[in-house]
DNA sequence: ACCTGAACACCGTTCAAGT
DNA sequence: ACCTGAACACCGTTCAAGT
């Protein structure tokens, strides 16, 4: 919609173009650890593998959680983006489930990043950052509401948290995909009007 | 039913008597460390509120996932017994909706104690120790699919996985209980026949 | 058979010195 | 303004010595 930057900030962006470029290596390099090592991997080889200190790692995020949510940044536009798509193109509760369906296979890709991901997907510790997500599927839950396909007592909260919920705990069941896909459907009917 | 050892154990009983005091005393001080500080919480501190040395501990439960387990098989009964109780006074349909309701009390209990033991609710981990719960709940369901008030394409393991997921993404809702209750209702919808 | 705690290893975090 | 990495602190885990 706006011209202006398209991603929300928690830290100020760096001014210097070397520590814009370390910025940018250590999230690189945070998606690859946390990807091969899960959410716990030592701080410090994220910085070696950016070829930064850990003291710069410190710098630009001061925190574990920092870093992670930093990563978390993208999926929101993408989902946003995802959402109006949808909007356009499918009927009311078509796009409302494909776009529900979508989060929790994001979810189950943020698996490695353990509670911090979940809860920001939850809207919870940076609700303005989170934002342009939670309204992209709240304007899907209102037009399926308004056609009467969905019932009009529940709000995207509710929808978000079970799927996160049925996300969390299909994780690591002996067959976690085909058993999150039974519970997305008892969810769905749960939903229907 | 039987009248031999009720709790199924992962770890070999300790022979002597000073050793199984000090195996009380590790679990006794465990709920009690877990509970104040949560999952992450020192193991020293644990073994030193149980007047024991680090060693003890760690000769009792190998890692901390066997001292989580260990607290857990107390739980496992107490389920058992009071399904037993719900399946002898109340309706098929309550019987189930009360005892899901209290696993889903029960879970949010266990919130300190993480992943660990909600996997443990799940039956993944330790299958046969946690199997007379996961029986006894199936029981409750197969007398509410029997006279139709439950559809019969789903199974214990999804309602349980359903409640475990809302217990663990309402965990640190702002309004976590009220949001708990929404969704329970919501899934009692989508199970209803 | 069981207990103890010192010893070692690993990782998180800070901060003085540098560019 | 930003980077570096040595230094410190904390905790997990093992194991030789003891009862």
């Amino acid at each position: 919609m706006a011209t202006s930057t398209t991603t929300p900030d928690a830290l100020p962006r760096p001014q210097r173009a070397d520590a814009r470029r370390n910025h940018e290596r250590l999230l690189d390099a945070a998606r690859a650890v946390f990807g091969e090592q899960g959410p716990d991997a030592p701080l410090e080889e994220i910085a070696r593998r950016a070829g930064v200190g850990i003291g710069t790692l410190y710098r630009h995020f001061p925190t574990r959680d920092a870093l992670i949510t930093a990563m978390f940044f993208e999926r929101i536009e993408k989902s946003r983006v995802r959402a109006e798509e949808l909007s356009a193109t499918a009927s009311p509760v078509d796009a409302l489930s494909t776009w529900l369906r979508e989060q929790l296979d994001e979810a189950a890709a943020l698996r490695g990043l353990g509670a911090t991901a979940m809860n920001l997907m939850l809207c919870e510790a940076e609700p303005q950052a989170c934002a342009p997500m939670r309204e992209a599927g709240a304007a899907l839950l209102a037009r399926a509401q308004v056609v009467g396909q969905v019932r009009g007592d529940t709000d995207i909260d509710d929808l978000l948290h079970l799927v996160v919920g049925i996300g969390l705990a299909t994780d690591d069941a002996t067959d976690g995909p085909a058993l999150a896909d039974r519970l997305f459907a008892l969810m769905l009917d749960g939903v229907r009007a």
